[in-house]
DNA sequence: GTCTATACGTGGATAGAC
DNA sequence: GTCTATCCACGTATAGAC
């Protein structure tokens, strides 16, 4: 399933393998899962061999943790941001506008990816656990400690609805504009 | 992590052990996940060998399989009540009900157990493809063909908070009851 | 920077004894 | 119904040539 473009074609000049391996690798993670996806395949995919890949990565954990090292790079200037405001409903609603901003630029195909390699990730070392970070720091920093569970729950449902709208929930229908924006609509209702 | 309780003492007695390989493989496959599970280490959960759980399924596949097969058994069950009820609201509250309340019970284990496997379901066959069967059917048969695109997205997330907030979104805080009570509160304000 | 060749471990699965 | 022993395929990773 999800074609690959057979070996890339004019795309595949010396310089950037490292990128492409990494895009590659973000690719097949996600449609396939990372415990099913062999160094093999990805090698395959630029039409280079495994040991090439080895060469730019010292192991498959390695290109996983590199790109989550993009996701947490781009989530902590969110939640650094986060932290020296005070606990609003505005500045939860700003978040969200922020995040949805995020989501539609880039994060949205790597938390797609986070999200269905939940068991991979947890077996990794905290400083690159997604999970972990986002979880207890991102949801954590935008709501207030007084605040009752149902509250912590809308916010978590509200924080995963712009995450995930538009890269992760192809079923609910129209395009990834639209999702998008129906996510920024009920992320704002549900926010306490 | 998560501590097996080491050869079950004596729980252990001739004739259960087919559904002793399903409990502990649903634990296994839902803390560790099912590709880094191994039929030896569920083995040793029972202190019983590779061979012998070979004996009760025919494969790995197999006994994610069985697992399924119960969860699809009790999702269908809900999906052919609300088939043949007309697309209200009050329908919809009444299927949350009693997903909440199937949640509760047994499901709630086997639902995180394919949030927490979900690239593992997908290259399963079809008719054991919980993802496939329950977005489908369950997510369409509730919403009205004409509902927005928000409105699929405000069903969903209350669908999914209910199934999932007592046993897969601890890190929410409060007991399991009272975040299925809160996912309740919140599903219903939710609800289209 | 990319290749070939290969070592090594692991895990799923089967055969056949008890 | 459970065991021991074994086979085999695959995936990660390394060594060393080009």
């Amino acid at each position: 399933m999800a074609g690959r473009t057979t070996a890339e074609p004019a795309t595949r000049r010396r310089g950037n393998t490292r990128a492409e391996i990494q895009h590659a690798a973000l690719s097949r993670f996600t449609d396939q899962g990372y415990d099913k996806t062999s160094l093999r395949e990805i090698a395959e995919d630029l039409g280079i061999t495994k040991a090439a890949v080895y060469y730019h990565f010292h192991s498959k954990d390695e290109i996983l943790e590199s790109l989550m090292g993009e996701a947490i790079t781009r989530l902590d200037e969110l939640v650094s941001w986060v932290h020296q405001q005070p606990p609003t409903r505005e500045v939860r609603l700003e978040l969200i506008t922020r995040l949805s901003a995020a989501a539609n630029d880039g994060l949205g195909d790597l938390m797609r990816c986070v999200q269905v390699n939940e068991t991979a990730l947890a077996s990794m070392p905290d400083h690159v656990n997604l999970a972990h970070r986002y979880k207890h720091e991102l949801w954590d920093a935008a709501t207030p400690p007084d605040a009752s569970v149902a509250d912590r729950l809308r916010f978590r449902l509200a924080v995963m609805a712009v995450l995930l709208a538009s890269k992760g929930m192809a079923e609910l229908g129209g395009t990834a504009q639209e999702r998008a924006a129906a996510a920024l609509e009920v992320a704002t209702e549900l926010m306490p």
